[in-house]
DNA sequence: GTCTATAATTTGATAGAC
DNA sequence: GTCTATCAAATTATAGAC
């Protein structure tokens, strides 16, 4: 089981990079809204990198969690694609902000080495998770770059209606890929 | 004829901004790589959310007449859609760094008002132009969205091959519009 | 684990001399 | 137009009490 109070920093600090970027968050932004001061926050992560990085990693892992394992996803009946592009989605209109990995993708510029670390892996695993999902689905062609193109799709689509509070800029992508 | 001290700080801003973001640039560091001090880039540019919002303009006003209108490019046998293409290939090779218009797009949750239309108007612009492009070309379908599409996927393919140091994202990605 | 206090640095911005 | 000087605020980070 989870520290809570560690989650609870860490559901933060994501919240706001997704929203604002890694430069504009800080330990005192956070530690305001978890309600405690700056230096506690600095207990649990000494630094503002290692900090990032291990919400990039719990991101990572939870986005992949989330969706499910491609095989088992077309097994029971669903389209894994459908079940990747609606995932996207909900993030778009739930939270206010972009995909933590298009976020840091952006500013990579800025960041630390082992937050870029982590960065890398969860666009890795992304793509690794979409081959998967095009082998289910049988399809004919470079799985590779059909899966690059999916998520490259989706992170600037997400982006771009993100900016410009249309949605159907995600929406209209989206269809692409069906 | 454009005032040469105010387009060098311009060029400087857009460069750190589009390698590291809206809130990773200040003006020590632009005016130091230009080569004078702080206060002369205010008397220049009064406010960071001024500056940056030159900087965007200029950067729309550069990108759209250097492709050329997509009815001259068709004209003289070229694809239009393929030097789009290139131009966002070589901002990716020849700069260490992103679209302004994705950058800024990202961070959109930490920018002043103005930078936020102003990167509005470059995403409606891309748009614009490639509706044209599309209409020249033919296109059978819903020429928005296809629009949409393009763009939505440039700049995504854009951010993951500046993080991932690996240029076959962009380049798999574009295949996806041949 | 959380706090107060503080250090060291950077930031956006202004006043006024030249 | 550019400079020096300066300010107020925010930043990352640490020391040490409780």
């Amino acid at each position: 089981m989870t520290n809570s109070k560690e989650d609870l920093i860490l559901q933060t600090a994501e919240n706001m990079i997704r929203e604002s970027g890694y430069n504009s968050f800080s330990f005192r932004k956070v530690a305001e809204k978890v309600g405690i001061k700056s230096a506690s926050v600095h207990y649990h992560f000494p630094t503002k990198g290692e900090l990032a990085e291990a919400v990039t990693k719990r991101y990572t892992e939870n986005f992949i969690q989330a969706i499910g394992q491609p095989q088992d996803l077309h097994a029971s009946g669903k389209n894994p694609i459908d079940v990747y592009i609606a995932a996207f989605r909900g993030a778009i209109v739930a939270d206010n902000g972009v995909c933590l990995g298009g976020m840091l993708g952006a500013e990579v510029g800025s960041l630390p080495d082992d937050v870029i670390k982590a960065t890398r892996t969860f666009f890795l695993r992304n793509v690794e998770w979409l081959e998967e999902a095009y082998q289910c689905l049988n399809y004919k062609g470079d799985i590779n770059a059909k899966a690059k193109q999916t998520v490259s799709l989706l992170e600037g689509a997400m982006i771009i209606s993100n900016v410009m509070k249309d949605i159907s800029y995600f929406d209209s992508s989206a269809e692409l890929l069906t």
